[in-house]
DNA sequence: AGCCTTTACTAAATCGTTTTACTAGATTGG
DNA sequence: CCAATCTAGTAAAACGATTTAGTAAAGGCT
């Protein structure tokens, strides 16, 4: 008994720092008791109601004493659940995706879980085999963010942010286009602009085709024309401003003229107010713009921005907790295909009324 | 026997998918081996060379077939190993984490690892807990990003990236930061400004003290002083410009007259040039501001901004390679205590010579 | 024929938990 | 006084791999 007590001391003392871990059995046998018994104590099983306060007592002091942790892998294994999801975005360091991904952290670091973030670059092969890598890893569901992943082949429980509606099994939880589309037009048309420009997202994007449906549709009904001359489409996947300049210089070498433009996201918008004031064009004197999704530093720039407001952070926690929620549920229960969110027009000083 | 075939085989064809998981040991029966030999098949082990290359193919036939894919859990338990390094970073959307943690995990990936985040928002007790969680995941290393985590209490190896160099066992990858200050004070200077104000960072930043100590040096060595009213600093933790334009508001109430302001980073900066157009004075031409860190978004401010860029994706990836040389070597082996990265003065159009 | 190698494998231990099914001894009820 | 119940635990299987230490059969050598 002294022989076994002092093995563990010897591992405790070893070095003279705490000790990196102690597993369960040498607790054990250190407290001359079965590791059974200790697993009920420690995790208040029911089967411990006839375990005596005293030994209860002996077994937590010991526990604090030589700071015992489970192993997460060994509990992981025996219980088949890590705890962990998998979150798939394009690219960290855009603003876009790290505030969804602040958003999905809150909710499930708040609920005990953990994620393991990859970025694919808009690359379906690297998608496909960090999606391998996630699922060997053994998460339980997966996040996509911006990012079209087919639920399909997947065995696991997915939830897209932005995603592409329609594959069957999976939620997408995406801001409602139509309105944004409209508060944004009417907000330009009101200001009296009937010649508006638009830079249309990436090909890759998944908001791209559905926002631009949703702007053509709100054009229809203010009963004004989109020219197509007028539209330009961001190139790369850069998240710099660089690509909204690029895209600006190529509608104003059209000559045609416009007298407001609607980017496709707040970076771009910052690219196209630049390119436009080096070809003299005054915002919002001569050109008024509207950028998307309101960014910190929005409503920072010069001009401050107007732009429709994306409520991303929201947009990560309310996936989080659908995906959640869908894991408590069990896989035979329906749950919905789509989550709308709501977004709200900023207005700031890159707006004015029409001029010419 | 074919009872036993029949087992898997149904396991596989139900529900007409694709089915989750085979593991090593009903692969093993229906091919009538024992699990050994898969494993030392597919794994390539030395063990192997005695297997007849005919039941080698016919393994490696049945695991594509049915997608046999190890079980991460299983495999890191026995191997004591899990390639997953855990991160802390004080938060997730300011643009500063979320680009160090895109180089984090070019790295990471690239060598087959992957992390877990969280962020702590510069709150103590949150930081111990999420430590301590990584911890109990079994998470190889950690890298603190801005971040003051103390590895002495820490049985695993830590780098820090802009942390506070001192902690003994830890790896500290920072700016040189006696340079950055030079350069950027040696580029007023030259344009004539002896007049200037500065933003210090929050206290709980790593950088600030550091960042400011070089300024000191800098400025006494090219003969300027420091007028203490002109030392403003940010309160609070938004990632917004905000508390920039809140402490550039603070330096112009003074009344103490200044012609160039140096901020801590480009995010205040942008804040800052908003508070001096909006007090009537004109960037560059009255006041020249300069920034920090040259975030994507820098060089299409209005106007542009002159900034001292640090590397920010490169720190994360040299921390990420640094921990993982560090794993491989063993805990015996010394690594050094600092890494210092050069900054790069960006010239752009938020600077101009002194008028007054 | 007898011994040694090689070939082609397998049994069992291990990683660190949790959980199910037990048991020995004490107590209680009728 | 005997059976049932309670108390205070424990042994062993399981999770899914890897690894060490075998073994049985075949072939080669003298």
């Amino acid at each position: 008994m002294r022989a076994k007590n002092k093995a563990v001391g010897d591992q405790i003392q070893n070095g003279g720092e705490v000790n990196q871990t102690v597993s369960l059995k040498e607790l054990a046998r250190h407290l001359n008791l079965s590791p059974t018994t200790l697993s009920l104590v420690l995790n208040d099983a029911p089967a411990s109601v006839s375990i005596p306060q005293e030994t209860k007592d002996r077994i937590h002091r010991a526990a604090r004493e030589f700071n015992y942790r489970p192993n997460f892998l060994a509990r992981s294994l025996r219980a088949q659940r890590t705890f962990t999801v998998g979150v798939l975005v394009p690219e960290l360091s855009d603003g876009y995706s790290a505030m969804v991904l602040g958003g999905i952290e809150d909710f499930l670091i708040q609920e005990n879980y953990f994620y393991l973030v990859a970025s694919h670059r808009h690359d379906d092969v690297l998608l496909e085999q960090y999606r391998r890598l996630l699922c060997e890893r053994r998460v339980e569901g997966l996040i996509a963010v911006d990012t079209l992943c087919g639920g399909k082949d997947s065995p696991l429980p997915v939830v897209t942010v932005s995603g592409h509606a329609g594959a069957k099994e999976v939620t997408n939880v995406a801001l409602d286009h139509t309105r944004a589309a409209i508060v944004a037009i009417e907000h330009l048309k009101t200001l009296g602009h009937t010649r508006i420009a638009f830079i249309k997202g990436q090909d890759f994007s998944s908001d791209t085709e559905v926002r631009f449906a949703a702007i053509r549709h709100a054009m229809k009904s203010f009963d004004l024309r989109i020219d197509e001359k007028l539209v330009a489409q961001l190139e790369g996947n850069s998240p710099s401003p660089e690509l909204g300049y690029v895209a600006t210089r190529k509608l104003l070498a059209t000559k045609h003229n416009f007298t407001a433009l609607f980017a496709f996201n707040d970076v771009s918008a910052t690219g196209a107010i630049r390119a436009l004031q080096e070809a003299g064009k005054n915002v919002p004197e001569d050109v008024s713009v509207i950028g998307f999704d309101d960014v910190y530093s929005a409503a920072f720039q010069n001009p401050p921005l107007t732009t429709v407001r994306q409520p991303l952070r929201e947009m990560g926690k309310l996936a989080a907790e659908t995906l959640l929620k869908r894991l408590s549920a069990g896989r035979d229960t329906e749950s919905p295909r789509l989550l709308t969110v709501q977004p709200e027009l900023i207005v700031r000083e890159s707006t004015a009324t029409c001029s010419s």
